[in-house]
RNA sequence: GGCCCCUUCGUCUAGCGGUUAGGACGCGGCCCUUUCACGGCUGAAACACGGGUUCGAUUCCCGUAGGGGUCACCA
């Protein structure tokens, strides 16, 4: 096991080995997140691993896909991806290695003769698992030419522990763990064989994947025994399957729902990174009661034993109220450049961003950001909501040209003169200050609702507003 | 179906034998207030069930139920 003492330091190595056949879904996300902080928490290192064996599903957009949400959350890996794919013919090399010193073997069944089997122990209700039929029969049995598959000799009795540092000990029966093949057919490598030549190739000290993964580990850590035994150096990895994420309903995050790429957050929900980066590590890890974390305090303070055990549900207001509370300690002129192109072209930045402070407290994503900037940016005459214009009755355009009246002769434009102005004003008529700033507010913004209109007036500027006024008042 | 994992408010979680079971989101109320927010205060809301172990179980053990995962020449 890691630990926090000095000497442990800069031993971790961690991976992260997304398939590209997708997105980089939450879950995806969030196992990245847990590998790349464990690492920059013991500083050691974060490697990443393109599993694209998979030549039918594998596709390059999927992997620029997947780099550009890791760089969007910002994380970043110690060296550059390895493409599983570039490495058959050393996965290979170790199947034959495997083959060489009995722990595999040449199975010659076809996949027709194996279905046949599949359908015999569904019919017996039995389970479903390869029979072992050329574990120990002689290869020269077979007809000249036959396609044959290499299959792992795995161990047929005692059982197979594992000490997962999220899950604790797990152990699994040896007699459960069938033949699987390490060599296909036409002498490609599967998956099983590839993770663990590679993990071990790369050096990786702790596996911290998708609980959907703990059967696996059952399946590759006989490998790892049977190449230590043959060539040493084959250390077991320290396992870490934290639980999954799940949608709404209870289910395995799918293409069906909330499986959409951390993209998608940003895009069409206005998520900022660090937000998505705070709520994910909340998913299924917790330090007390603390809720907030940036990016350091999460690499200070992560660790495998605060990861729970039990799966867990997104839930998309949570994100959202994280958000805005990310939003608003956010630097403003960086969230002006990301809402100006929403805004339109040409926006002021300098504006933008100098209204920022007051906008960022109303809103939870910026989408929220861009709309309550918008009056800032609208041409006169200013299009009128329906609530604004029936604040502009009679009423309340003469109170405008009052209040025009009043703010023209005013030398000093911020916030308290106007304030101290508008307030003598509605106490003069003895009204509330409502009933002057709500038809101030549909002039200047043509909505009903705003920064405070002190505010307002500040940023529009005396011409503007004092324009925007006039053009209301009766 | 076999195997594996899980089970504290609706949701995310704290708790690691003795607590008025805490926090956060969401929901209700109040306050602040020029609107909307933000913020503050406050209310309702949970230990799945049954057995043990123990002076004492949310906490440890065993069942039951429920949920999830996995069973390819996919990864």
């Amino acid at each position: 096991m890691a630990s926090d003492s000095g000497q442990d330091r800069g031993k971790v190595v961690t991976r992260f080995a997304p398939s590209p056949t997708g997105y980089l879904h939450l879950g995806g996300a969030r196992t990245a997140l847990f590998n790349w902080l464990f690492a920059r928490h013991h500083g050691g290192k974060a490697l990443l691993r393109i599993e694209d064996t998979d030549h039918k599903r594998s596709t390059q957009d999927a992997i620029d896909k997947i780099l550009e949400g890791l760089d969007w959350l910002g994380l970043d890996y110690d060296q550059p991806p390895v493409f599983q794919s570039q490495r058959a013919d050393r996965h290979r090399e170790v199947a034959l290695a495997l083959l060489e010193a009995g722990h595999a073997y040449k199975c010659f069944a076809t996949t027709e003769e194996l279905e046949a089997m599949r359908a015999e122990q569904r019919a017996n209700k039995q389970p479903q698992r390869y029979d072992g039929r050329w574990r120990d029969r002689d290869p020269a049995d077979a007809p000249d030419g036959t396609p044959f598959v290499v299959r792992l000799k795995t161990p047929i009795e005692g059982e197979t522990v594992i000490k997962d540092a999220v899950q604790g000990e797990v152990r699994v029966a040896n007699a459960e763990i069938d033949d699987y093949v390490l060599l296909r057919a036409d002498g490609t490598p599967t998956y099983m064989l590839a993770v663990v030549v590679d993990d071990h190739d790369m050096g990786c000290t702790h596996i911290i994947r998708g609980d959907d993964h703990l059967n696996n580990a059952f399946r590759q850590l006989p490998i790892i025994k049977a190449m230590d035994q043959i060539e040493g150096g084959w250390p077991e990895p320290v396992y870490a399957h934290a639980p999954l994420i799940h949608g709404q309903d209870g289910a395995k995050l799918s293409k069906r729902h909330g499986a959409v790429g951390v993209e998608a957050y940003r895009d069409e929900l206005g998520v900022l990174p660090e937000a998505l980066f705070n709520y994910l590590i909340r998913l299924g890890w917790g330090h007390g009661d603390k809720e907030e974390f940036t990016r350091q305090e999460a690499i200070e303070l992560f660790d495998l034993d605060g990861v729970g055990k039990s799966a867990s549900r997104f839930d998309l207001k949570k994100l959202l109220n994280l958000n805005g509370h990310h939003i608003r300690e956010a630097d403003d002129e960086r969230l002006a450049r990301l809402v100006a192109p929403e805004i339109g072209v040409g926006t002021d930045i300098a504006l933008l961003a100098k209204a920022m402070p007051v906008l960022k407290m109303r809103a939870k994503d910026t989408h929220e950001l861009a709309e309550g900037a918008a009056f800032l940016f609208k041409q006169r005459p200013l299009e009128m909501s329906e609530k604004a214009s029936s604040l502009l009755d009679d009423e309340g355009r003469q109170r405008l040209k009052l209040v025009s009246e009043r703010l023209k002769s005013e030398n000093s434009w911020t916030i308290e003169a106007l304030e101290a102005t508008t307030k003598a004003l509605s106490e003069e008529l003895e009204l509330g200050l409502g009933k002057l700033a709500q038809p101030m507010r549909a002039a200047l913004t043509g909505t009903t609702t705003s920064p405070g209109i002190f505010d307002v007036l500040v940023l529009l500027g005396r011409e503007e507003s004092l324009a925007r006024i006039d053009a209301q008042a009766a």
